[in-house]
DNA sequence: AAATAAATTTAGACAAAGCTAAAAAATTGT
DNA sequence: ACAATTTTTTAGCTTTGTCTAAATTTATTT
């Protein structure tokens, strides 16, 4: 990880990472179409930039067969990732940001250069393993636990672990959350799954309430047990 | 301040920037090849920035006889320094940098676009109203204090302030403070001066010590009492 | 398997920001 | 004052990243 010695423009970045999070949907290559959508720009561009990312062996690419992440690519992307990460941790631990504000600022910060500011930086957020998304965020080397990230509807009754997004963010929807006093940080144990309509009991700050399927699989914990 | 609504790339803040700071050294309009020279690139090339800057009415120019910042021009300058320096607070006072080695990643931070990323850093670091290197932090309408740094040399017997910077960053020199216990962020207090030689009576963390003109004119400080 | 449709690439152009070399204006020296 | 020097501008070219329109390859349908 870190030095990738050859400098990078803004824009090569932005396609890799763009690339990245294609191939994490889709696991094969990734379309000239597909990230042409993702970078909002034309499919003849993404021919240009892709061309450019072979040649300093940061794509693997062959004409009409699509794109994947070289294993430079990818630790760049993972190097790009972390940043972006770490920065959304400290404008919301920090700044006192709510979590759905920091995207666009992090998207800027994330190509800021120098590694001994992301390594102060990890240092004084007291090295998080997760953005306020509940995203893992890689190590120094590129490593990371996979997403720890789940709907309540699809863990097993008795886990435990913070809350860390919702997948429905109507008001409707954060009206209701505000109500029952679930907000993003809680922490909640699933006591009990009905098997019957597969509604939900949960211990929340103000003690056990029951939520029914539809909120279940649309609030994200993050599992604290895992490593 | 602030919003300057109108979209700026990274190169044209360079330009606004550097040409106020050489504004500030000589006051008058400044010269096509002083700009050059600040901002390593050749005159011609800044004869043509100058010419898109000023159809933004971000400076005054006319051909042959330099230019000067419009007061938009200014605002934008002042914005960006603003920026920079409360990064620079970050940077050492949060982030344990020295003050020595945060500039090149200011520069780079000073270009982040967000006006309540500035007010919540702002307001994190407590209101700073100066820099690592003791230069004043303009608030967001552009008010600053004049430059509350002064040389030991300049200032009167009974002055108090903060050490925040060297004019000789020779070995030697720095060598010297160490000795004599003299540390970037400790605070002294002027008090004697000796009119034959200029030397000056200063008292510091271990006691009251005297130092020659010499280093008396190669120490900055801030002065505390100032509004 | 041919025809049509969709995806991708090529070719040629443009704006931004820089460069070199040459021309023009301003300044300096005598 | 005018020649020499310095400063500044102009003209034309380059690179980066984008675009449009046309050509080509791959995929889909009948």
């Amino acid at each position: 990880m870190y030095l990738y010695y050859f400098e990078m423009t803004l824009s090569e970045e932005d396609y890799i990472k763009a690339i990245y999070h294609l191939s994490q949907i889709d696991s094969k290559t990734v379309a000239t179409n597909a990230i042409a959508e993702q970078m909002k720009t034309k499919p003849s561009s993404v021919t240009d930039m892709v061309k450019k990312l072979s040649e300093k062996s940061l794509v693997k690419y062959k004409k009409y067969q699509g794109v994947s992440l070289s294993e430079k690519g990818r630790l760049v992307a993972l190097s790009i990732i972390r940043k972006h990460r770490l920065w959304e941790v400290f404008l919301v631990d920090k700044l006192n940001f709510s979590w759905d504000e920091v995207h666009e600022v992090a998207e800027q910060l994330e190509h800021i250069k120098s590694d001994a500011l992301i390594d102060k930086l990890d240092a004084h957020l007291g090295f998080p393993k997760v953005d306020p998304h509940g995203d893992p965020i890689p190590n120094k080397e590129g490593f990371f636990t996979k997403s720890v990230k789940k709907l309540i509807s699809e863990l097993p009754v008795l886990s435990e672990g913070v809350c860390v997004g919702v997948n429905d963010s109507s008001v409707t929807f954060l009206k209701f959350l505000d109500k029952n006093n679930i907000a993003l940080g809680d922490t909640f144990k699933i006591l009990d799954r009905e098997e019957f309509d597969g509604s939900v009991t949960i211990s929340t700050r103000v003690g056990a309430i029951r939520i029914s399927e539809q909120i279940a699989s649309n609030l994200f914990l993050e599992i604290v047990d895992e490593e």
